[in-house]
RNA sequence: GGGCGGCUAGCUCAGUUGGUUAGAGCAUCUGGUUUACACCCAGAGGGUCGGCGGUUCGAGUCCGUCGCCGCCCA
């Protein structure tokens, strides 16, 4: 083995070992139970950031850690086709070539996206193989693929047919930017300071002073304006029924209508109407009966309604028609207003409210069968408090606007006959309507890209067809997510999957937290604080990216992280490299583990070994993942390299064979099972020691190898893993390290020999420890003895151990002041802690209320504490009596 | 306006049903060429668990309230 840990080129030759034996693909046939994981799909234009990198450890823990407890598992990869995100790549593309899409012509402009996937799209793939993902690759797929193109217009005919979706004239969010319409949950409101603009109307047939006033926050949709309301209940304009008022430039009478929403507390209580630009306007507008006014184009310019605005865009308008009304002395105020203004997701331009022609999903039936599920306990979230989120989303339930002015997605299959004025849905592409006419066309619009992924746990496996794979792996095990998606997409996979499949489309789902910078800001690119995934692998190594990201954060948390975080990783992949090249120095393993020479030692490690597989399994059970690597890193650095190894040196060096072959055979099994258990959150550390131990078979990786196992109880009792032992040895570890704290405390070098006395707590343990003086002696690198008469002849330093207390004997060492400090310091802390323990004990209440085992427990502890105390006030007395 | 999360060592965070002397990593200090490892070892220092009030024999943990910080929905 080299003699430091070259992680790069191990890595890549891993991946590539296992893709080339083929150890991803999974079967629907083979045996095992079930176990499935559906990837989030990424944007196809995507590029790993932190937050995947986060995303897919986790998958890949849970799909590696199953498939070797003997599931049949497959984690299934994918990308999503991105339709706003790669339209827009590829049109800038076109515009650096100076080219535009609509020049080109749809047919050679999807041709040409097409090609820019094929190009470029899959980085992000290639990119997850790096970080060791164990997905099935054979079975990747694309949103835009044949296969799941033909679910999404199932999917479409399926509810055109049962009436779930319909095609109605509404006010929907405008990109004026991207041109499209977007569903409510692609709008992102941000607070802005803008302006409450206070407009005269003059009253018709009225005097140069008799105007009413409106208030509005969008004045540049004032041509719009079909009418003006009140409050039917406010008194102070109850005088303007009947009357019309004069639309201010364009000089349109407009009527007053009255209308309970409008509230009277708002501005001047006099609202606008103009139902072309407003949601609520335009029901309103439906109520009275308006016609609305549309005054922009597509783009955000004005259009020939907009009169003398016309050609200007939206906001150039806004500060002109302002210099007009000023000028003509309509502009009664202007107050500074705070409001929410919605902005597009992606292009973070002003959203427009917009009336125009869409297709919608009715949601709430789809809704109530999504709410059962997680209430019957069908999907359960995880943390739990999602649940509550997801209920209140689904409550209050709006359509889904799914039709997107673009190019780039599945087109929507409804066709129109001109001349018959026909409408249809159709699975072929039809060559006449219904009644015969062939002057056809096939509506523009195509789906939302979120239409595609809430079909994703399903449509990866084939459906609509019935295959294999989808009866084997519908539905999925656990999901696993940010929970900036549970709407856009969790909440919709579960609508789909009781909807079309008739059952949940995975039973659990895992929202983990959002990967921050030491700021706590999100890491984003245009803020420049991102951790690029692959440099992290490229310096670190993807093992030490895994395992810093998942120790660092907890169960549903957000997690800071810098830069040098990785170290830490970094670091422990290096322990474990020396661990493993110590015990390959030790020589060959022969024998098993022999039950007649098992030291206390063996015994120990064996027992947390136990402990640790068992604590593992309930950790990963629970989703508790850093739980997971912090019980493996203390098990790993603390009990078996702190501790055993160095405990194990002696009989390593001892002359005796059997003892040091049997030493090696316990170390084997440790090591063995820990990097097995390691395996899912670094895989190819693990992997690769896994062959230099020569723990490897003909043809056998230790990614498809069995989890380990805990020891039975009759093993157990066989091998004498009892509670006794433990305290023994964590009492003898105790000494171990006082002895070592007098050393340090005494600035005794480590090359000089020194001796210990040990006054055994009592005289079994004294007896123990007369067994093992050796291994003792090189811990504490000293000569130990044990004397339960020992009795200082003068001021010699000593402390208190569990089991016992050590001396150190030895001339000229002693500091009796700086000894009696410490010690004071160290008995009144005792105190207060005695102090608190009288004060419970002594307390009836305590007594009487508390269990039973609870109180003994505390009595127990206190009579530690005591007898603690009163060793230390005898090294006092004769430091004092003698110093 | 409603909801959620956070506030624990200098920093980043664990602490699952209330019950041993509140933990980890990093950072700091001291010592170290111990035949795996300085990406290391041994030892040490460091916390009125955001404030106040309550429930309880017992609160970092439960309840109320206030204060910041962040997110989501309207």
């Amino acid at each position: 083995m080299e003699k430091k840990y070259d992680p790069n080129p191990v890595e890549q030759k891993w991946y590539a070992r296992w893709e080339e034996a083929n150890c991803f693909a999974a079967d629907p046939h083979a045996e095992g139970e079930p176990y499935s994981i559906v990837i989030p799909p990424p944007n196809v234009t995507g590029r790993l950031h932190i937050g995947h990198a986060l995303n897919n450890s986790i998958q890949d823990i849970l799909i590696r850690w199953k498939r070797m407890c003997g599931y049949n598992a497959v984690w299934i990869p994918g990308t999503d086709h991105a339709g706003i995100a790669t339209q827009s790549v590829v049109e800038r593309q076109l515009r650096e070539e100076g080219q535009t899409r609509r020049e080109m012509g749809r047919e050679a402009f999807v041709d040409r996206v097409w090609q820019w996937k094929e190009e470029y799209g899959n980085t992000i793939i290639k990119q997850l193989r790096s970080m060791g993902c164990s997905c099935d690759w054979s079975r990747e797929r694309f949103t835009m693929d044949d296969g799941l193109s033909e679910a999404v217009k199932e999917v479409f005919i399926q509810l055109y047919e049962r009436d779930l979706i319909y095609q109605g004239n509404y006010i929907i969010n405008w990109s004026p930017a991207l041109q499209t319409a977007l569903s409510d949950d692609e709008v992102e409101y941000e607070e802005v300071k803008g302006n409450l603009y206070h407009i005269r109307y003059p009253v018709e047939g009225g005097g140069k002073d008799d105007y009413i006033v409106v208030a509005t926050t969008r004045p540049e949709t004032l041509m719009g304006d079909v009418a003006v309301a009140v409050n039917p209940r406010d008194k102070r304009y109850s005088k303007l029924k009947g009357k019309k008022v004069i639309l201010p430039v364009i000089g349109r009478e407009l009527a007053v209508i009255e209308d309970d929403y409008v509230d009277p507390e708002f501005g001047t209580g006099i609202v606008k109407i103009t139902p072309a630009h407003d949601p609520n306007d335009f029901e309103m507008g439906n109520r009275h009966n308006l016609t609305p006014i549309n005054v922009m184009h597509p783009d955000g310019t004005m259009n020939e309604n907009a009169g003398p605005y016309e050609g200007m865009d939206r906001f150039e308008c806004r500060k002109k028609l302002l210099a007009d009304l000023d000028e003509q002395g309509l502009m009664e105020k202007i107050e500074e207003h705070v409001h929410q203004v919605g902005h597009c997701y992606r292009s973070k331009c002003v959203i427009e409210p917009r009336l125009s022609l869409q297709w919608f999903v009715k949601m709430e039936p789809l809704a109530k069968k999504a709410k059962q599920a997680v209430e019957e306990g069908k999907v359960k979230f995880v943390p739990e408090r999602w649940n509550k989120v997801y209920m209140n989303w689904m409550d209050n339930i709006r359509d889904w606007c799914i039709s997107r002015q673009l190019w780039w997605g599945h087109r929507i299959p409804i066709y129109y006959c001109d001349s018959t004025g026909e409408v249809w849905a159709s699975r072929d592409t039809p060559t006449a309507s219904p009644s015969g006419a062939t002057d056809i066309r096939q509506d523009e619009d195509v789906m939302d890209t979120w239409f595609s992924s809430w079909l994703w746990p399903f449509s990866v496996h084939g459906w609509p067809e019935q295959t294999d794979a989808l009866k084997t792996w519908y539905p999925s095990a656990t999901l696993v997510t940010a929970p900036d998606i549970i709407f856009f997409w969790v909440a919709r996979m579960v609508m789909a999957g009781t909807l079309f499949m008739d059952e949940v489309p995975f039973d659990t789902v895992y929202l983990h937290g959002v990967v921050r910078d030491k700021e706590g800001r999100k890491q984003s690119k245009s803020m420049g604080n991102s951790i690029d995934p692959l440099a992290v692998i490229d310096e670190f190594s993807a093992d030490a990216l895994r395992f810093s990201l998942i120790t660092l954060n907890a169960t549903g948390q957000d997690v800071r992280i810098g830069e040098n975080d990785f170290e830490m990783g970094r670091n422990y992949c290096t322990k474990i490299w020396n661990a493993a090249r110590f015990l390959q120095m030790q020589g060959e393993a022969v024998g098993d583990i022999d039950p007649e020479l098992l030291s206390t030692d063996d015994r120990h490690l064996l027992t947390r070994l136990h402990r640790t597989i068992r604590k593992v399994n309930e950790h990963l059970e629970n989703y508790r993942f850093n739980d997971y690597s912090h019980e493996l890193y203390s098990f790993i650095r603390g009990d078996y390299c702190d501790w055993y190894v160095e405990y194990a040196k002696e009989p390593l060096n001892s002359d005796d064979d059997a003892r040091k072959a049997h030493t090696l055979a316990v170390m084997h099994h440790a090591f063995k099972s820990a990097i097995a258990l390691l395996h899912p959150l670094m895989p190819f550390i693990t992997e690769e020691l896994w062959e230099a131990m020569g723990y490897r078979g003909e043809g056998d990786f230790l990614m498809k190898s069995a989890w380990p196992a805990t020891f039975d109880k009759d093993t157990r009792s066989l091998w004498k893993l009892t509670d006794e032992n433990m305290k023994y040895v964590d009492a003898k570890r105790d000494l171990i390290r006082v002895a070592r704290q007098l050393r340090a405390d005494y600035n005794i070098k480590p090359s000089q020999d020194i001796e210990f006395k040990v006054r055994p707590a009592n005289k079994g343990l004294g007896a123990l420890l007369l067994t093992e003086l050796q291994s003792i002696n090189r811990l504490v690198r000293g000569q130990v003895s044990v004397d339960a008469d020992y009795k200082p002849a003068g001021a010699v330093p000593g402390l208190v151990s569990k089991a016992g207390n050590v001396f150190m004997p030895a001339d000229d060492l002693i500091d009796v002041e700086a000894e009696v400090e410490r010690l004071d310091k160290q008995l009144t802390e005792l105190k207060g802690h005695i102090d608190r323990s009288h004060a419970r004990l002594s307390n009836h209440a305590f007594i009487s209320k508390a269990p039973e085992d609870v109180v003994a427990q505390h009595r127990a502890q206190q009579q530690e504490l005591i007898e603690k105390a009163d060793k230390i006030r005898a090294l006092l007395k004769s430091l004092k009596g003698k110093g």
